[in-house]
RNA sequence: GCCUCGGUGGCGGAACUGGUAGACGCGCUGGAUUCAAAAUCCAGUUCUUUCGGGAGUGUGGGUUCGAUUCCCACCCGAGGUACCA
């Protein structure tokens, strides 16, 4: 019997499926583990070759931790909401729910063929309403809630009432808008409910504001900071320019100092833990009053070096600001206001593209120098921006590179306060220690760090600033104008936002017959018919009926993608609970993800909004622990290969590869389907495939035609696509995931390359032989020679210690080494290829269940237990052992074959000369590789 | 510019604490088997060589008996971020 695995994979993925064998259970003697991938999008196109990267290599280690005897959740599920579906939508008219169920269906087919371990009984969507009805339930939740600075945590916003009725808001700490105004408990006694609930909103974590947000004309929505690439929209690539909406969002900068010291509890890659830090932008400094000469008002500026506040020569405002407008003088009116006309033109693009061009306008105004009392010259420029700190910078030329390059362009005078140092080219923007300050009175012949301390202590004496810390993070906009997202669970009663109660969700998406904004404007839930609130009987009724006593209108804003995966790895612990978004008993059992397997793109979108929505229900005692992943590991991209094939400039001809040197050539791309594995095109294939190839003459080389290629992104457009169905069909699902994990380290990106795909399969082909010697299935009951079984310890200690750490590449080598080594041995011992099918388990799971029936088991091969090696057969027969301590001594003797580690210790440390080396010190440890060095470490 | 990671044969990539660089696979070369092909198996494959050897892990230095590994400077590539005060 030859080795059938189209056979073999179907019925070993039946038996599975009817077995419901990787159901998890949620309490059991063994521990648990929770192994999690990212979900997936179901997109239209299906999966490529590189999507399952990471899922095969968590399906290896939920596989290999159920041998070691866990109890492991491995779930899966789609984040079925977004905008590829409601385009489609509006394309065709077809509802995004029938096209996201046509999309998950062909996904899950094709994840089925792959033989992966995932739990479906489990499977969540985030796009169902048994699911978002949750998301809803969070969303009133962080409506409900305010962050309290004091205690640190999320509390309920009926506890900052009670303390408005009583003290007022004066010596409160909490989270709230800059704009909060103070009040008494006397004035909050007097002000109206509908005062009383637009200054609720100012501390609410979710709340709607209006917002600088980014806006993208051709997408008719609003885009948060994470979806933004290069000024343009992450998504379809169209400008994105700042706009001022009404919006909700959340108010993640209330967390960004937990987030921040979260990331040390966690083993995350360094790299993304570091994005994350830069992303929150954590910066210590102080913020500095300066009043304005004439005027009432009193501009705050934040800066990190107040300790360079004696070299202030000027000021420079961000010009979006109200306050520009106050203080501008008569004559600078005109100058001023067309610099504001003009910033607010540009878009975020044009005003990155030039960020070399130094503009400004002088206000007219001059501003109180807090400690000298000298006139500032105030100006407005670009390169200050309304959303950061305060809007406003005090202009230090001497020590800041951007405020000399201003002050040198408008001839602004240049005050330098740092001794010995030239800042005749540049500033000095060093802080490190050596360099005193000058021409600053108290703060005469103090480096940086001391300065620091100074004059924030004698600002915070004087009442003219304070110490303080600022973070780059903004709060998340949250309201998409869109159709296929959750719908915000809120009416408007009098202008402001009511929460409809929490009993009546969900709040089920309407129905519209049309998935574009409406002709004024509005999102697409303004095309629904029925989407007003009657609060007497609690529903959703019709639009004509509102009347603002019983009826009023529903929010048409929908929430952002990243709604729904905030907290869908708490949901699969509890996935089918009706009654609450996880039990206590679930949650207290899985507790958090002990490995989390995604790419890095959701560094700062996905894997920092769902930390701060754990940390939040965290501190309302929903969840017990801070942080829900312990682990995490980018998968890298698995790159296409792109094929080339090479038209003669202005001809209908195309040179093989080979041929075109010195010949003016244009590249283009063909489908990688229509090339073989030896880079041969089908030329009668490619005819047919384009039109325009209709009338091609192929030049072929040595009588086939050669394609180029080049390594890029996998991508439809780019015609590099391999399907992993054509692969299952071709090799089987067993050798596409041994193939994907050999090609690499898992965080490494790395092209694809179909031909190398043998190399795994025939490792496969021949571990079939070996218990196959006749063709037929039969092993040896005899005890195995001392070379095959340390052939087989060998390999248990590596595949062992490779999986652990996550080496899946090297794994596969081993296994390589040790069918080889079988195989020279002749060796068909049921005590060597038993073992060896446990280990091969979790790679290649069809073909193991196979050979595992095959020795006589009835029980599933996942219940097998992970065989252990045994020390003694691991030292290699080696004549020399050159020994080293600690570099410094070496000498070389025999040593006899076949010892443990531990007799090789005891010879060596027995011996003379060691003895003599060591002069009586004792060695801290002893390593011993066989066949190589032996270092003793002193 | 700044931050992070990386640079090893024709290619993907090995080398654990410094200890025989190039494991394993692809590709290539030669051979066996076959009427032939597929499949399979065996041998070879970093470069260079006067067949003794010599050179070699981006470049140049350093530490060390010994460096792909550690330190310094530089070059190149990938990802992130960007007037953040």
């Amino acid at each position: 019997m030859r080795y059938n695995f189209l056979e073999i994979e179907k019925k070993w993925q039946n038996y599975w499926s009817k077995n419901q064998t990787f159901q998890a259970i949620n309490n059991s003697s063994k521990p648990k583990y929770y192994v999690l991938d990212m979900f997936p999008y179901p997109s239209g196109a299906g999966l490529h070759v590189g999507h399952p990267l990471g899922y095969i290599a968590s399906d290896i280690y939920a596989r290999y931790k159920r041998h070691k005897g866990f109890n492991v959740l491995h779930p899966q599920g789609y984040d079925s909401f977004g905008l590829p579906a409601e385009q489609y939508a509006i394309q065709t008219g077809q509802h995004p729910a029938i096209t996201t169920e046509t999309n998950i269906n062909r996904y899950r087919e094709q994840l089925d063929r792959m033989g992966f371990s995932f739990d479906w009984s489990r499977e969540v969507r985030t796009s169902k309403p048994e699911y978002y009805k949750w998301t809803q339930w969070i969303f009133l939740l962080l409506f409900d809630s305010y962050y309290d600075k004091k205690e640190d945590k999320s509390k309920s916003i009926s506890d900052l009432v009670i303390q408005f009725e009583k003290d007022g808001n004066e010596f409160i700490l909490a989270e709230c808008d800059a704009d909060t105004p103070l009040f008494t408990a006397d004035n909050w006694n007097s002000f109206s409910a509908n005062k009383k609930e637009q200054i609720l909103l100012k501390y609410r974590l979710t709340y709607i504001s209006e917002t600088e947000v980014n806006w993208c004309e051709e997408m008719g929505t609003i885009l948060a900071n994470d979806e933004i690439v290069n000024g343009m929209s992450e998504r379809g690539g169209y400008p994105v320019t700042k706009k001022k909406m009404k919006q909700w969002s959340m108010r993640i900068g209330a967390y960004a100092e937990r987030l921040l010291q979260g990331l040390e509890t966690i083993d995350w890659p360094d790299s993304l833990k570091e994005m994350q830090r830069n992303w929150i932008g954590k910066s210590t400094g102080a913020l500095v009053k300066f009043k304005v000469k004439g005027h009432e008002d009193v501009i705050e500026v934040f800066t990190t070096r107040p300790d360079t506040l004696y070299g202030v020569t000027f000021m420079t405002l961000a010009p979006e600001l109200d306050l520009v407008q106050k203080i501008t003088s008569e004559q600078q009116k005109e100058a001023v206001n067309s610099y504001v006309t003009q910033t607010a033109q540009r878009s975020e693009r044009d005003r990155m593209s030039d960020v070399k061009t130094i503009s400004g306008v002088f206000t007219g105004a001059y501003a109180i120098h807090p400690l000298t009392d000298e006139e500032i010259p105030i100006w407005i420029g670009d390169y200050v921006l309304a959303g950061y700190g305060t809007g406003a910078v005090m202009a230090v030329p001497c020590g800041d590179q951007r405020d000399y390059d201003f002050a040198t362009h408008f001839n602004i005078s240049i005050k330098n306060i740092f001794s010995e140092t030239d800042i005749s080219k540049e500033a000095y923007t060093d802080k490190g220690a050596g360099v005193k300050l000058q021409d600053s009175d108290f703060l005469n012949g103090m480096e940086y760090s001391e300065a620091m301390k100074v004059v924030i202590k004698y600002l915070e004496e004087t009442g003219s600033g304070k110490g303080t810390i600022n973070y780059r993070l903004r709060d998340a906009i949250f309201s998409r104008q869109r159709y296929w997202g959750e719908p915000i669970p809120i009416y408007y009663k009098e202008g402001l936002p009511v929460p409809i109660p929490s009993d009546c969700l969900p709040l089920e998406l309407p129905q519209v017959d049309n998935y574009l904004p409406t002709s004024d404007g509005a999102p697409p839930l303004g095309n629904a018919n029925k989407w007003a609130w009657d609060i007497k009987k609690n529903q959703v009724v019709d639009n004509s009926l509102i009347d603002q006593v019983n009826i009023f209108p529903l929010e048409l804003n929908t929430m952002p993608g990243w709604a729904g995966s905030s907290w869908y790895f708490n949901r699969y612990m509890d996935a089918s609970n009706t009654a609450e978004f996880v039990s206590k008993e679930a949650v207290s059992y899985w507790k958090e993800v002990d490995l989390y397997l995604g790419g890095s793109e959701h560094a700062t979108g996905h894997l920092l909004y769902s930390r701060f929505w754990q940390k939040f229900l965290f501190d309302l005692g929903f969840l017990p622990v801070e942080e829900y992943a312990k682990k995490l590991i980018n998968q890298g991209m698995i790159l296409g290969s792109s094929a080339f094939i090479y038209r003669k400039k202005g001809t209908q001809e195309y040179l093989s590869k080979g041929l075109i040197e010195g010949v003016e050539v244009e590249p283009i791309r063909v489908d990688v389907s229509l090339v073989n594995l030896s880079d041969e095109l089908d030329c009668e294939a490619v005819k047919k495939w384009q039109s325009q190839f209709e009338k091609a003459t192929f030049i072929y080389e040595n009588g086939v035609y050669k394609v180029g290629r080049e390594v890029e992104k996998m991508s439809k457009s780019k015609y590099n696509v391999v399907n992993p169905d054509q692969i299952c069909d071709d090799f089987g699902a067993d050798t596409l995931r041994m193939y994907e994990m050999f090609l690499g380290p898992i965080e490494q990106a790395k092209p694809w390359n179909t031909a190398g795909m043998s190399g795994v399969h025939s490792f496969l082909k021949k571990m079939w032989k070996l218990s196959h010697p006749e063709n037929d299935f039969s092993l040896s009951d005899e005890a195995p020679s001392p070379e095959s079984l340390k052939t087989l310890h060998q390999t248990i200690k590596k595949v062992t210690e490779d999986i652990e750490n996550f080496s899946f590449n090297t794994c596969i080598s081993a296994f390589m080494i040790c069918v080889n080594e079988l195989s020279s041995q002749k060796c068909n011992h049921k005590l060597i290829i038993e073992p060896l099918t446990v280990l091969l388990a979790p790679f290649a799971p069809h073909f193991s269940e196979e050979i595992w029936s095959l020795l006589g088991h009835d029980e599933s091969i996942v219940y097998a237990e992970y065989p252990m090696y045994e020390e003694k057969y691991l030292i290699e027969s080696t004549k020399n052992y050159p020994v080293s301590f600690n570099g410094k001594m070496r000498f070389t003797r025999e040593l006899s074959l076949d010892l443990t580690a531990k007799e090789i210790e005891e010879i060596i440390l027995s011996d003379e000369q060691t003895k003599k080396h060591l002069d009586g010190r004792q060695p801290k440890k002893i390593i011993v590789v066989p066949g190589k060095i032996i270092n003793i470490v002193g």
